[in-house]
DNA sequence: GATTGGCTATAACGTGACATTATAGCTGAC
DNA sequence: GTCAGCTATAATGTCACGTTATAGCCAATC
């Protein structure tokens, strides 16, 4: 295997075009094209498929480029520290957008983004963890249901749910709600298939209640607004603001969901132990 | 920076001879001088120089060689993992030999060497941990005096100074001793220079001890051998048993040393897995 | 359903990088 | 001084890789 096949690969894999790919790597679509065939013959599997007019990855190719991209980080990394440079690759952390907004930001404040550049990458939980996985980034803040076996996790948070109510609406002057007091209302959730919508709707569904889509929003901020035009009932985590004109009551039962740092074993840099420490420390205490 | 070159390089800086590493890497000796030459014109820093007939690294050459043989390492893992073969490399402890008689024997035998083939290098404290650092081993247990930095540590266990005297002799009545009553005795002691050796001369000095020197060995089980044979009084670690026809007295006053579990972070495998919580979970509750 | 656009995949070909052999240069030992 | 053993450089041939050209494939559009 030819380390060179590996880092195109990478690129190849980062754009899923050899084109495009071809032009970042300033070689020809056929010589990239070459490359990769050679590198998956050298492994012994196909990375990746055809899928309607494009192609995706197989597993087998995910690992390969994960692999790809640690390795030339790590090497820069040994390169940049034999020659007595500064250390110039940008710390990322990819995170969704609630932990962005609520959970991350003094830790985000007190980094000191001239020493170590900083990149945000802002995506839903997921899809974080998986970034992490194939080294797109260092570090992810995410809530996390399932055991993550692969990758080192860290605790931040617990968090319950709330429903954010207008404060004329019937149930705002209770203190807490059951599931059971949403029934026949219509909500603001998330979009079908995201790990909040599947917990709610476990959550009623369980209690026997009869509820309605109003608004299908991706992230808090936007479900928090329809929440304070009326539009619905948002249920959401227990960091968020009840926006003015709204109350946010307690959902019993609703299970508590873990916000949790996770991280790639290996490549230690002081940038991303600081990030680190500065994401546990602040984080953490609440 | 052509990984290739880099592969080369490592096994150069394990023979520090170009005609023998060529003859191992089935190429040329002028050609292996050309890779090893470019990688340095790459890295912009000398990676070896003359010293005498032979050749030695310069701190550069050690990080560079140090990383190609772990990049080589989680290369090798990486391919096997996706082809689905079982991980083929054999886990490499490295260790002092006192901690290989006395603290690891049980973690060793436990270990099933038939799924992962387990090499020992038994060598002194501090090159295991510098065989750590080079990426020739995966894990090491030594004696460690300052703090390192750059790897992972693991307490072990802590362990005093015991005085090995013969049952005849004057002090083998005694419950403990203290430095001064070790005034005037020969001492069976390990070689100058040793982190041991340095401890015991700084005690015994500070006490105003006047001390000689009848044996100087390598390795507790020599220095036992020699304190059966009435040469000297023997200080040693106490979970060395006492052999027949002595008695080991506590050394007061001196410091405790912990043996520690020292790892390079990064390259998880199941077998390093499996031998870390071996030794952890067997050596640690004494 | 023929056509077109945009991509992937293969073929043919030229050039440059690398491995080889040969040998000069250096160093310590006898 | 001479020799042995190694490192380092020079000259040379070959093969791998990158290039251009183009065939093949798929989906969208009229």
């Amino acid at each position: 295997m030819d380390y060179d096949w590996l880092f195109a690969f990478a690129v190849f894999a980062d754009h899923l075009s050899f084109t495009r790919a071809a032009r970042q790597l300033h070689i020809s679509q056929p010589a990239l094209h070459v490359q990769v065939r050679k590198l998956s013959e050298a492994v012994g599997r196909p990375l990746y498929r055809r899928s309607g007019r494009g192609l995706v990855l197989t597993a087998e190719g995910s690992r390969m480029a994960a692999f790809g991209r640690e390795v030339e980080e790590r090497g820069r990394a040994v390169l940049e520290e034999v020659r007595g440079q500064a250390l110039s690759g940008p710390v990322v952390l990819a995170s969704g957008q609630g932990a962005l907004l609520y959970l991350l930001g003094p830790a985000i404040r007190r980094f000191p983004r001239r020493t170590w550049p900083l990149r945000l990458l802002a995506m839903a939980g997921p899809d974080a963890v998986q970034a992490v996985r194939d080294a797109r980034a260092h570090l992810a803040v995410a809530a996390i249901d399932g055991p993550v076996d692969d990758l080192a996790c860290a605790r931040l948070r617990s968090v319950g749910q709330r429903a954010v109510v207008p404060s004329s609406h019937r149930l705002a002057r209770r203190r807490s709600l059951r599931p059971a007091d949403l029934d026949g209302e219509a909500l603001v959730v998330a979009p079908a298939g995201s790990p909040h919508r599947r917990m709610l709707s476990q959550l009623l569904d369980g209690a026997g209640c009869a509820w309605t889509v109003a608004v299908e929003a991706t992230g808090w901020e936007p479900m928090l607004h329809f929440a304070r035009l009326r539009l619905g009932i948002a249920v959401v985590n227990d960091f968020c603001p009840a926006p003015r004109g709204t109350v946010a009551l307690p959902l019993e039962g609703a299970p508590r969901v873990d916000y949790q740092l996770v991280e790639r074993p290996g490549l230690r840099t002081r940038g991303v132990d600081l990030l680190r420490s500065l994401i546990v420390g602040i984080a953490r205490p609440t």
